[in-house]
DNA sequence: GTAAGTACCAACAAAAAGGTAAGTATGGAA
DNA sequence: TTCCATACTTACCTTTTTGTTGGTACTTAC
């Protein structure tokens, strides 16, 4: 038996639509696990941050965020457009033209996802150190078990 | 000519070491970026919003967070235990006791991503009508290129 | 004697994510 | 006339992630 959650998961007081309405992350189901991801993507988080400092082209995206396909730029913006942290305009000229900016609730989310990077990256020394604290305890554990 | 962007999405005026040292999260090998995935991966928002509020089991975990399988669960744990987020106490019993709970800088960054789904919880239905707006944009765009 | 309980791990299979290369449109430059 | 630029899309393939199944260890309860 592996895996009997996907009933005792669900909070039993509460029916499903319930739960759904009022966005319950620990649900399966739940959709806003779906924006969640959308957001705390590998990409997702990166344009978000990019963006804080307003308008951008495609391109200049595909510059600034290291290591990005063009698909992959392209399918998470529109992941971001879809649920409305993005507005994207199209300007009719050739070669084309299309500008990429937050809206307002992409501005409040995207300052929360840049509160948690900005924590990441300040701290990133500590975690470092504990990584390898982890690894050295890992090493002499492996030994004394021979 | 498709993927120009890996040496010029780095930051010219700073050598590598120096921009993994203070973490650059948009320079391609950055470690924090690593970090990033194990804090805002599917379970790992969940595993740590759920021990937010004390001291739990593997099994209670499992139980809670609705559609983790045993693997999953188990490894992201670890990958949290990794980067200090947590920490893992093991009693010598049979049956396996196992207690997880955040260290300190776990209960930082865990309030940090509460903070984020807490929004998206809270603002979900104005996202999903940003979606369905989307939607329905869709549509007749298409009609109209017919 | 055997079934149940806990916290896992390893092996394999399926699914999802991601990368790569090529194509689209069209005006202007070489 | 051929090439370039931009913002994509599509098809195809590889890599990564996730799920599934079956085990382990030992004790207690039936």
């Amino acid at each position: 038996m592996t895996n009997t959650e996907s009933s005792t998961s669900i909070d039993q007081d509460l029916p499903l639509t319930e739960q759904l309405r009022t966005g319950n992350l620990f649900a399966s189901p739940c959709p806003s696990r779906d924006v969640l991801k959308h957001v705390c993507s590998r990409w997702g988080v990166l344009i978000l941050i990019s963006l804080r400092d307003g308008t951008h082209r495609f391109s200049e995206l595909r510059k600034r965020i290291g290591g990005v396909s063009e698909k992959m730029l392209a399918q998470s913006l529109q992941a971001l457009e879809q649920d409305g942290f993005i507005e994207r305009i199209a300007y009719p000229v050739v070669p084309p033209h299309v500008e990429y900016s937050l809206t307002t609730s992409g501005e409040e989310i995207a300052r929360l996802v840049a509160t948690l990077a900005d924590w990441i990256e300040v701290n990133m020394s500590q975690i470092t150190a504990a990584q390898q604290q982890h690894q050295s305890r890992q090493i002499t554990t492996d030994e004394s078990s021979r």
